[in-house]
Parts: C-alpha cells; structure tokens; sequence
DNA sequence: CTGAAAGCGCTTACAG
DNA sequence: CTGAAAGCGCTTACAG
C-alpha cells in the first residue's frame, strides 16, 4: 500500500511532456524544490539566440564560433549554471567521462592517497572515478575486470601495484582499446603507459645510510617474489652495498609477503644468527613493525642493540616506538600523475614526446636507526 | 602533426551511419580487436523477433511479458552476453544509477573498509559508486557537494562521519530531493535515513572491562567536541563506571583530537596526575599509540605499569607492542548496510517499517590491558 | 501481453 | 562562422 502509493509518486514527479519549453526557462533558473528542472542545452540556445549546435560547439571549444557569439553563450551558461549533462554527452559521444581505478592491494593507506591524487587531477576534467578493487587470484579475475570496463564503457583505466605488474591484463586493455597507465617500480611498458616510482634508487639510499652509520652486519627481509617492487628493492639495495663494500649475505637474507607476521617470524629467523645483524632493513613498514615486535621479545633495543629501518612511510611509522626510519613515496603524485597522463591519452594530447614519469622516494631519518653496537 | 593523424584515427573509428545493421549482429557477437561494437537492445530485438519495447520490458523485469518470451529474450542477452548501455538508461530513466560516497576523513582504513562493503553490496545491482572527499572546513564546502551531485545526477549519496552529522548538509540533500544515508553514532535522522553505530555502547564495554580488571584510578582521552561519537564513548563511558560504582573525575579527564599527537600530549597530563591513573581509555588507536609513546618516555611499561584501551581497531592496534586491547567496529558491514538501504530507497522498496540498522562495536582484548599494579 | 512513435540531452555529418 | 537533420541506446506514454 505504502509502497503503491510512493511509486505512483515517483511517476508524477517525471516532467509533463508537453510543456513548453519557454515556460520552464527562466533566466534565474531554479524553481526551488525537488522539481528544480535543469537547463539543458536548448534553453541555452534559445536564451542566446543561437541554434543548440552552437552551443555544443563553444561547450566543446571550437574554434569556429565568432568570439562574439562564445561570449554571449558562455555568459548565458555561466548565469544559470550550466552544466552539460554526462548521461547525454555520454551517449552521444560513444565515452562515458569515467575513469576506473583498478587495484588489489591491502594497503588502505596507498589507495586512499592515490584516489586523493587523481581525484585532485580530475578535478575540473570533466571526468568522474570509480573504484574497483579486485582479487587477482580470482579465476574469472581478467574477465571480471574486462567486464566492468566494457559495462561501464570506461574511458579509462589506472592500474596500481601489483596488478599493475600482469602483463596479461595490459595486453587485454590494449586489445580493447582502452587506455590506461599502470603504476609501476620497473619499466614493463611503454613509457607513455606508466608512472615510474623509483624502488631501486631509494632501496639504494637505505643502503648508504646504513652504511654511513658504520653497520657491516646489515640483513634484508625481502617482499613477496611476485612482487617487482620487491625485486628492485632486494638489487637496489644490495648493489648499494656492493659499492660500499659491504656484502649481503645469504643468511642475512630472509624472503618476507610484506605482512606483519612475515616481518616477525623473519626477525625472528635473521636475530638467532650468528654474528647476530646489526642492521635489518625490513621492505615494508608493516614487516618493520614485526621486526619490532621480534626484537623487544629478544630483549634487544630498538635503536642502541638493532637499526630498522622500513619502507612506505605508512602512518605506522611515525606511531610505533622508536618512530621508524623509512622511505617515503610521494603517493599522491603518483596518483596526479596518473590521472593528469591518463586523461592526455584519452584526449590524444600527449604531445610529440611522451617521456616516462619518474617519480623519486626519499629517505626519512627518524629513531629507529643508530650506529651499530659497539 | 602526430596530433592531428591521431585525432583523425579517433573519427575513422566511429561506427559508420549506413552499415546495415543486420550486418554488425552475430549471435556470437564479437569481432575480435578495438571495432568490436557492443549490441544494443537493436540487436536484441532482432534477434529475438520482438521489439525492442519487449527487450525493455524484459531488462526491467516487467510482469506484462509472456513467459515464454522473456525465456528466449533473456536466452539470447545471455549468449551475446548483452548489458544495457548505462548512459543511454541513464538519459531515459533521467538518473544516473551512480551512488556517491562523501566523506572528510583522515582514517584511511576506515574509508577503504567502507568502500569495499558498499562494493560488495551494489555488485550487481547496475550501480556504480564514485568517490568524493570533500574538505567540511571549506567555505564553499556546501555548494561544491551539491554541485557535485548536480553535475553527476547522482541517484543518492552515502555520508561518513563527521560530515554525516552535519545537519545542514542533509537539509541540503533532501531539499535537492537526493536520496541519502548517514552512518551516524546518534541518531540525528530518521531511522530510515541511517546507519547506526553503537558506540556508546562499545564504550561501555571498555568501561566493565576495566572494572572487571580491578582498576579504580581510570583516566580518559575524549576525542574532539565536534565529534558527536566523541561525545557518545565519553558519556557511555563516564554512565558504565557510574555503574560499577567508579566516577571519572576531572583530572583523569582530557580533550583529544583523535591524533597520534592529541594523545601523547593527553597522557603526558594524565600521567603526571597524583596519584597517577592506572589505566587510560583513548578514544580511537592513534591517540592509544600516542599514550604508548607517553608510557614509555616516563619509563613505564604497558600493560604492567598501565593498561591501554584504544578504539577503532585499526591496522595499528595489533602491530603497536604490546599489541592493544581495543574496540572493532564492523566498518566494512556498514558499508554493505548503507549500500543496501540506499539502494532500496532510490528503488523505493523501503517496505513497510524502516527501521534503524543498528551496529554493534565489540571490545578486542589484546596484550595492553591486565590487572593494576599491586 | 505487445508494438510504433516520440523523447531524454547531447553529438556527428552534411550543407550552406 | 552557423544551422537543420539524424542519431547515440535506452525509456515513457499511448494505443491496441
């Protein structure tokens, strides 16, 4: 009964159809309540005495509109508040003005501040975003993915880590014509496609600052060997040392899924060696605060008896005690930039040299790292 | 130059106007490569011998279709794998099917945690969900929301603490006549209209856990007075020691902010209180975690010398040493709630008696609480 | 139970 | 530089 009633009032509220159409136009344009009609591209023209189709064109900038006649239609537009509408733009266009932002990644941190910098770059674009989280262990995982494009009619796609690292995936996106930038630590692609966060280089300063500091005991627990990321941050790294001197040790090298279980059960493994390490460098901040957790149940100290230092910059370490020397990633630029090279693509201005976007972390020196025991 | 032979490309690829349509349908539908074009409900209806008002009546589940045809219909959608172009149902049906999720929230986690439950929740239902952060301590904070869901005609909106508690912003919304829900800790709307989250409750919890301990010196961090679930663990708190015949005096209460910072500053004044307190209640994980810092600066140890109780269940809470007995609260089921009670509204399939959907936070017992020192 | 016509708000293709 | 016509893929309103 409730439900008739409240359906029947959902019917009366659709805009009467033969209404004209100078009736509802009015140059302040907003009738007040929820029948607030919004303008649409006829009344502009009307109002600016100009057919629709020139309106279309100084919404789209064209340049063949007298500057004149852009003037007065965009005054027009501008007093009333136009805005196109998505749906019909949309439809007509053949693009939805949607981007996607494609990632199965645990950590909350990375994604929320990724999304602030995309949506920091799209602001004004025109293009609107929405999220898609999925599961790349899953079966049906490409055609999942495939799917919501193709249903969304997205414009395109930004892929994070890791499933920006699948080959399979980006050649599907290349298949379907969808373009898309992945967000990657090594060059898997095509320099226009990708945004290049440089694991190597700051795995390398970890490296010089241990070695700084006078540790010669120094361990690594890796990232999970899916990872490229982790790949880059075990060479980067141990190439560092290399050139310090120093060597890596297979002993003092323990493979880690970037969890903090996996950081704890490594400490665990590298703090019963002997010589006991100085010096763990854990690949992420959440294995680092295993490391923690390790050493305060060997009654080691954290800094004076071990130095640990991390990786991401996660607001765990700033939190955890000591606060923790680790690598910062400059997350949201990398989202900006995504998004900014994203919609260049998507309006075929990328200009005559499409170069790689690199993007350069840098070492934070917090509590967590000293000189070695004497 | 590469610019222009670009954009041509992007007109070679519109379908072109004369192509009999016939000659674009097979069953099996796809031509391989970028020129695949998706059917339509053209198609559809050709090849079901029908028209396409049936095909409608049958994608919208319209009773007034016979059986049989709605078998064969369906039969064929399936085998071409058909869905209906968004933006074209879009620009019929004058909505968007896109739902908004806006927030102004610093926790990550709590976010991500909410978008995956209203992922969950809108899977096949033909929504999509786009994403807005917005600043509440703008000027022109309001306007932007509602140009935001103006622009985009989206169908409603999902708010987040604290900017579901702005009253202003759900006049606003309803005066636009957009569907919304609010995840609140206090119901400031109609049931109909909210997700509720029994922190009060929780904060009880926290309060006859510590009792229970044997605590009778119990200091608290409030979180920030604008925050209306600030003031509900504060006062849920404060009425469960009443209780247990325990008073929270004064001086064992300061104001946070709901920051690392806020907390270590608020222990460092508890802390110095005679006699000291035995045990602290921070208000959400990042100020515990701030209490922790405070602890140990003074030389005191957690548990032993004092119990620590956080609030939120965060990432941190079980990476922090000790690990921190604290509060979970089910983010990600309150998201798929709210998802699924907005949908039913947009739908109007409310039934009869909306009631509140009320959630239940639950006391985690960790490593930070124990008995008070003897 | 089913369909032909007109429309949603924008665009492209063509003609001037 | 500008416009009238037709179309994007779906729906509603009406008629049978």
């Amino acid at each position: 009964m409730a439900a008739r009633t409240t359906s029947r009032k959902t019917r009366a509220r659709a805009p009467a159809r033969g209404a004209s159409p100078a009736s509802r136009t009015t140059v302040e344009g907003t009738r007040v309540g929820a029948a607030t009609r919004k303008h649409t591209i006829n009344d502009i023209a009307r109002l600016a005495n100009v057919s629709k189709k020139t309106v279309s064109r100084v919404l789209n900038e064209s340049p063949f509109v007298r500057e004149a006649t852009r003037a007065r239609v965009s005054e027009i537009m501008q007093k009333v508040s136009y805005t196109p509408d998505p749906q019909a733009r949309g439809l007509a266009f053949r693009r939805s003005f949607l981007i996607g932002l494609v990632y199965d990644n645990p950590n909350a941190q990375y994604i929320v501040n990724i999304q602030e910098g995309v949506l920091g770059a799209i602001r004004r674009s025109g293009y609107e975003l929405v999220v898609h989280p999925c599961d790349r262990t899953s079966a049906t995982f490409l055609a999942e993915v495939k799917s919501f494009i193709n249903r969304q009619k997205l414009d395109g796609v930004i892929l994070l880590p890791p499933i920006s690292e699948d080959q399979a995936l980006a050649r599907a996106l290349k298949e379907m014509n969808c373009s898309y930038i992945r967000v990657l630590a090594v060059p898997l692609d095509e320099p226009s496609n990708i945004v290049l966060a440089m694991d190597r280089d700051a795995a390398r300063q970890v490296a010089e600052h241990l070695a700084k500091l006078g540790h010669n005991r120094i361990a690594l627990i890796t990232g999970p060997p899916g990872y490229r990321s982790a790949h880059e941050r075990l060479s980067g790294f141990s190439d560092a040392l290399g050139d310090h001197g120093l060597t890596l040790p297979a002993e003092y090298v323990v493979e880690g899924a970037y969890t903090f279980d996996s950081g704890f059960a490594g400490a665990e493994i590298l703090l019963s060696r002997f010589p006991r390490p100085t010096a763990i460098f854990a690949c992420n901040d959440e294995m680092a605060a295993g490391v923690y957790k390790a050493a305060y149940l060997k009654g080691l100290r954290v800094p004076s008896d071990l130095t640990v230092v991390g990786y991401d910059d996660s607001p765990l370490a700033s939190r955890i005690w000591p606060s923790l020397t680790t690598v910062r990633l400059p997350i949201r630029d990398m989202g900006r930039i995504a998004a900014e090279r994203l919609i260049a693509k998507i309006q075929r201005l990328e200009g005559p040299a499409p170069s790689a976007s690199t993007v350069f972390p840098h070492l934070v020196v917090r509590d967590s790292s000293t000189r070695p025991p004497a």
